[in-house]
DNA sequence: CAGTGAGCGAGCTTCCGCTTGACTT
């Protein structure tokens, strides 16, 4: 039996810290908090100054229980993260253990080195118990807000499972904002003037691109410019040459990695984490969940040998990044390779990509700036007062440009890499072969993606590392905000073209304002996120975390007590609370359309019972109102009458086929067609309002070959059948599912195999299907 | 499975932050 027991959160740690300190030593992990306040109820005596009901998380029992039997007989080391969450989980192993908390010893590293554990180990420390208040204040008050602000939504949207918290409700406001901000944009225009030149270098015929100094805000003055340009010639008049320099990106955080493995990798955030997961439990990456850009020592010294002995000397530049982030805990490290010299890993494809990823940014990180020279050539025009700009950029080092460059979230179309410029000298007149001049419309801001959401919550300092791929999650699950689907819209635009002497006016079309994979509010989205911040607007501030955060802090220093804050902000936000929810109005963001033209009814938008809604006339007159659904993409704020209008045209007859009819509509799971008993879904392409009988007869043909695929067996007497199914092909009995168990094959399967699934399994798989459909009501 | 369009009723939702698997139709 080992003399001493050490407890850390992560079990690959454990592995790894044990390898470390030899067999005197037991090392085991909790697996992260271990206690905490009931799942069902509010846990929080709040008029018994607000004191918590701890319980151990059901999942944890076992742990628990092993660890308390070690615990009996060794001496416990509490060696949890270093900041307000560790604290805490050490305290709560603490009080489960019963361990004497001025007796049991508290050690701290953030990277998992054989120094630093050692050193570690020196220099045992107490429980921080301010600090495990400030932790306790946390999470009570966001229990506290979570737990009294939901059932207001709950009531005030007659929706049940709704959620508001200070995390998610702010999350939401961004997406909310943002695309009120779209919407409120007004698009405007203007000339863009491009020249390509061409000049001779070395009897070779060089040509490159120039800028016009100015952009013209009308058509006929682009024209104007161009037809004064059909007589003119060119000189340079002025050249500089300017030296630049480019430094790298610090390593990988948490949101950085997310960011990056979005727009490189083109990664969800939840899948982004599920990867870094994967490699940090085979030991290929330091941890992943981090708001550090600190590098151990020990990292840095072996990125450094490894980057002169592969690329030389002036590549390497060691650099010390310090974590800008207030917020910021620094428990980890920075995400890095483990070992630095693995520029590739065997693993699946994702992981073989993010892992590339993340070597080239922590290496790149150590290497020398690259070294740029930026020239500037201004020509002028015999005919005009404007001069045209050609600007190159010539790489002179390019240190770590050799192994990574960060993308930005901006898309790139605009950014015409500005390559070599031919050597041009002052006085030269180079040669015009074309003019453009190009209609260009402003942009709106760009919509929130996943990543770009969890950057501006990071900048914000909310979430947390652990939370911003769940809390991503959850704003989706709870249909406050979706992933875009729709494709952009076309527009017209011009390009006015100088070419051999004439001037030459062409419309193009291109595509503008997709929303694919961008965060877009829904209609539930926007009323919640209204009726907070017109009631709640305190917590709902962009602030409110920053702000309360320095309340955790003054109870970390022992400055101010738990109770007392948590007591100060509660009052005041309970009486909201309680006048909220007595109040008579109910949330439905009803507005008016305007009259239907026929019957001068009011045409009105709202939420209603079953989703966002068009109704015609009003529940007071004689006749009945008539009622449709909104469509996908649709939303109350912005529908107008006509569009409402249109939706009355549904059910709508799309033609015959095999001497049925096919009618088109928009039913509780969203648009479809109906070809006599048979139900086909539409896709998302698919508009129920302008469907046509060919795509109709092409996905009735489509759904009749996917059944056909569906089915691999069935045994009729029992009811049983093999179908194929998402998570591949699985057993059917009646309404129950089953699994098939590995290395049986699905079309071979007996009656008598078929029953020992349903008879062995039945249990758990009845049990599991009560638990996710009681969600979707 | 492809309706419906309120406000009583019965009983259910819900937070954020630490950690991993188990499991999905």
């Amino acid at each position: 039996m080992a003399k001493n027991l050490l407890i850390v959160e992560s079990p690959a740690k454990a592995k790894t810290i044990e390898k470390i300190l030899g067999s005197d030593y037991v090392v085991k992990s909790c697996f992260g908090h271990i206690r905490d306040l009931p799942q069902k109820a509010i846990g929080v005596d709040i008029k018994n100054q607000f004191q918590p009901e701890y319980v151990v998380s059901p999942d944890k029992k076992d742990i628990v229980k092993e660890l308390s039997k070690l615990a009996k007989e060794a001496e416990v080391w509490l060696a949890t993260d270093e900041d307000r969450e560790g604290e805490a989980i050490s305290w709560h192993l603490a009080e489960v253990l019963h361990l004497d908390i001025n007796k049991t010893k508290r050690i701290v590293f953030n990277e998992i080195t054989e120094t630093a554990i050692k050193k570690a180990i020196q220099s045992p420390r107490k429980l921080d118990v301010n600090l495990v208040n400030a932790q306790q204040a946390r999470r009570i008050l966001d229990r506290l807000v979570g737990f009294e602000l939901s059932p207001v939504l709950w009531r005030k949207l007659n929706r049940p499972s709704l959620s508001a918290g200070r995390v998610q409700s702010v999350a939401v406001r961004l997406v909310v904002e943002r695309e009120r901000e779209i919407n409120a944009f007004n698009s405007e225009y203007s000339y863009k003037v491009v020249g390509v030149f061409s000049i001779e270098e070395k009897g070779k015929e060089k040509s490159f691109k120039a800028e016009l100094s100015r952009k013209f805000e009308k058509k006929e003055e682009a024209e104007q410019f161009l037809k004064d340009c059909i007589p003119a010639s060119y000189k340079v008049s002025d050249i500089q040459v300017k030296p630049a320099s480019k430094s790298p990106a610090p390593p990988f955080t948490t949101s950085t990695l997310q960011q990056e493995a979005s727009r490189k990798l083109g990664f969800s955030v939840k899948k982004t984490m599920m990867v870094a997961q994967k490699l940090y439990e085979s030991g290929k990456i330091t941890y992943m969940r981090t708001d550090s850009v600190n590098l151990s020592d020990l990292a840095i010294n072996s990125i450094k040998s490894m980057i002169k002995e592969r690329f030389g000397d002036e590549y390497s530049h060691v650099r010390q990044y310090v974590t800008k982030n207030a917020s910021a805990q620094e428990a980890h490290e920075a995400i890095r390779p483990t070992y630095a010299q693995n520029d590739s890993i065997d693993g699946s494809k994702d992981e073989e990509r993010l892992y590339d990823l993340i070597w080239k940014r922590t290496v790149a990180s150590q290497m020398s700036n690259a070294k740029l020279e930026r020239t500037i050539a201004q020509i002028d025009i015999s005919t005009r007062k404007e001069q045209f700009i050609a600007e190159g950029e010539v790489i002179k080092f390019e240190g770590f440009l050799k192994l990574y460059l960060e993308s930005t979230d901006e898309e790139s179309e605009d950014e015409e890499q500005s390559g070599m410029l031919p050597a041009l000298s002052v006085g030269q007149s180079p040669t015009i072969q074309t003019i453009t001049a190009t209609q260009k419309f402003s942009k709106p801001p760009g919509r929130y993606t996943e990543a770009s959401l969890v950057k501006k919550l990071e900048e914000l300092g909310i979430g947390r590392p652990s939370t911003y791929a769940p809390t991503i999650s959850t704003i989706q699950d709870r249909g406050y905000v979706e992933k875009g689907q729709r494709e952009g819209q076309k527009r017209d635009y011009n390009v006015l073209t100088l070419k051999n002497g004439t001037v030459t006016v062409k419309a193009l079309q291109e595509v503008t304002g997709s929303v694919k994979g961008q965060l877009v509010p829904t209609d539930i989205g926007s009323l919640v996120t209204d009726f907070l911040t017109d009631q709640f607007n305190k917590v709902m501030d962009y602030k409110f975390t920053a702000n309360i955060e320095k309340e955790f802090d003054s109870i970390a220093d022992g400055k101010v007590e738990w109770e007392k804050m948590i007591g100060n902000f509660y009052q005041p936000f309970h009486e909201n609370v309680e006048s909220s929810i007595n109040s008579k109005v109910y949330v439905t963001g009803e507005r008016q359309l305007g009259v239907h033209p026929a019957s001068n009814k009011p045409v009105t938008a709202r939420l209603g019972k079953f989703g966002p809604m068009i109704q015609v006339g009003s529940s007071e007159d004689e006749t009945k109102p008539t009622y449709a659904k909104l469509l996908s993409g649709q939303s109350i704020e912005t529908i107008t009458l006509e569009e409402a209008l249109a939706l009355f045209n549904l059910p709508r007859l799309v033609g015959s086929f095999e001497d049925k009819e096919i009618k088109a509509n928009n039913g509780r799971f969203g648009p479809y067609i109906q070809h006599g008993t048979a139900f086909v879904s539409l896709k998302r392409e698919d508009d129920p309002l302008t469907v046509d009988l060919d795509r109709a007869i092409e996905l009735i043909l489509e759904k009749r070959t996917a059944d056909a695929n569906k089915f691999i067996a069935e045994f009729p007497e029992h009811a049983i059948q093999i179908l194929n199914g998402r998570f591949g092909p699985y057993l059917k009995q009646g309404k129950n599912n089953f699994k098939i168990p590995k290395g049986k094959q699905p079309d071979k399967l007996t009656l008598e195999e078929c029953l020992e699934i349903i008879s062995t399994g039945g249990k758990d798989s009845a049990t599991t299907k009560k638990k996710t459909t009681k969600f979707k009501k």
